[in-house]
DNA sequence: ACTAATGATTAACA
DNA sequence: TGTTAATCATTAGT
C-alpha cells in the first residue's frame, strides 16, 4: 500500500489533472529550484509525468477489463459444470477471490515499475549536471566583466560574488563555478582569450571615460590608446 | 555527425 | 575551506 500512497502523491493516481504541478513544485522546492529556468523544466517534468500517468492508467484499465473478463468465463464454466456436478456458491466465491487476487499481484507489478520511471524521471530532474543550461548573454556580459576588470586578482569576495549572483540571477555556487572554471581556462590558454579581453578591458576603458568626460563628446576617434592588452606570455 | 564551448562535479591540495 | 586541475555531460556551432 506504500505504492499507491507514493502514486498519490505524485499525481500519477488520484482524480484527473491538478496535482502534477503541486508535486512538481514541492521537488522544486526541495531541490532549492533556480528562479532562471523553472518554468521550462517544470513544463519538461510535468509532460513526461503526464506521459507516464497516461501509460499508468491505460494499463489500469486494460487489467481490469481482462480480469472481469475472465471472472465472466470462469463463471460460465462453472455454471455449465453445475449441470453435471453440484457447486456450492461457496466454491464459486472462491475462484472469484483466487483470481482477483491474481490480477491485484499484477497490478502491484505495474505500480512498482511506475513508481520507478516516477523515481528515475525525478531523479534526472534534479540532476543539473545532465540537464545543464548556459548562462543568459547578459549574465556572462557581467561576469566576464567582473573578470577582466580584475585580471590582475580574479578572485571576488564572497560579498561580491553575492552582488555578482544577484545581477547575474544565478546562485553563488554557481558565480564560484564560473570564476573557477574561467580561471583556469584562461590561465590554460591566454592566447585564445586575447580577444575577449581586448574586448571587455576597451569596454570599461570606454565606459570609464564616458562617465569623467560629459560635456565635450567631440572626442569620436575613440581612444587609439588601447594598447594596455596584458600579454603576461608576449605574444602579440 | 563532429567538435568546441561551457557549466557542474570531483579529488587533491594548501 | 576555497582553489586548482581534470573530467563529465550537455549545449551549440559547423
Amino acid at each position: 500500500m506504500r505504492l499507491d500512497n507514493m502514486l498519490l502523491a505524485e499525481g500519477v493516481a488520484g482524480p484527473e489533472r491538478g496535482r502534477a504541478s503541486a508535486a512538481a513544485a514541492a521537488i522544486v522546492a526541495a531541490a532549492g529550484g533556480s528562479p532562471d529556468n523553472e518554468n521550462l523544466e517544470h513544463a519538461d517534468y510535468r509532460e513526461k509525468l503526464a506521459q507516464i500517468r497516461q501509460i499508468y492508467h491505460a494499463e489500469l484499465e486494460k487489467y481490469e477489463q481482462a480480469c472481469s473478463e475472465f471472472t465472466g468465463h470462469v463463471m460460465n464454466l462453472l455454471r455449465e459444470q453445475s449441470r453435471t456436478r453440484p457447486i456450492s456458491p461457496k466454491e464459486i466465491e472462491r475462484m472469484v477471490e483466487i483470481i482477483h487476487r491474481k490480477f491485484i499481484a499484477i497490478q502491484m507489478q505495474l505500480k512498482q515499475s511506475t513508481c520507478e520511471a516516477v523515481m528515475i524521471l525525478r531523479s534526472r530532474f534534479l540532476d543539473a549536471r545532465r540537464k545543464r543550461r548556459n548562462f543568459s548573454k547578459q549574465a556572462t556580459e557581467i561576469l566576464n566583466e567582473y573578470f577582466y576588470s580584475h585580471l590582475a586578482n580574479p578572485y571576488p569576495s564572497e560579498e561580491a560574488k553575492e552582488e555578482l549572483s544577484k545581477q547575474c540571477s544565478i546562485t553563488v555556487a554557481q558565480v564560484a563555478n564560473w570564476f573557477g572554471n574561467k580561471r583556469i581556462r584562461y590561465k590554460k590558454n591566454i592566447a585564445k582569450f586575447q580577444e575577449e579581453a581586448n574586448l571587455y578591458t576597451m569596454r570599461t576603458a570606454v565606459d570609464a571615460a564616458g562617465v569623467s568626460s560629459q560635456t565635450n563628446q567631440a572626442n569620436s576617434p575613440a581612444t587609439p590608446n588601447s594598447a594596455l592588452c596584458y600579454t603576461p606570455d608576449g605574444s602579440l
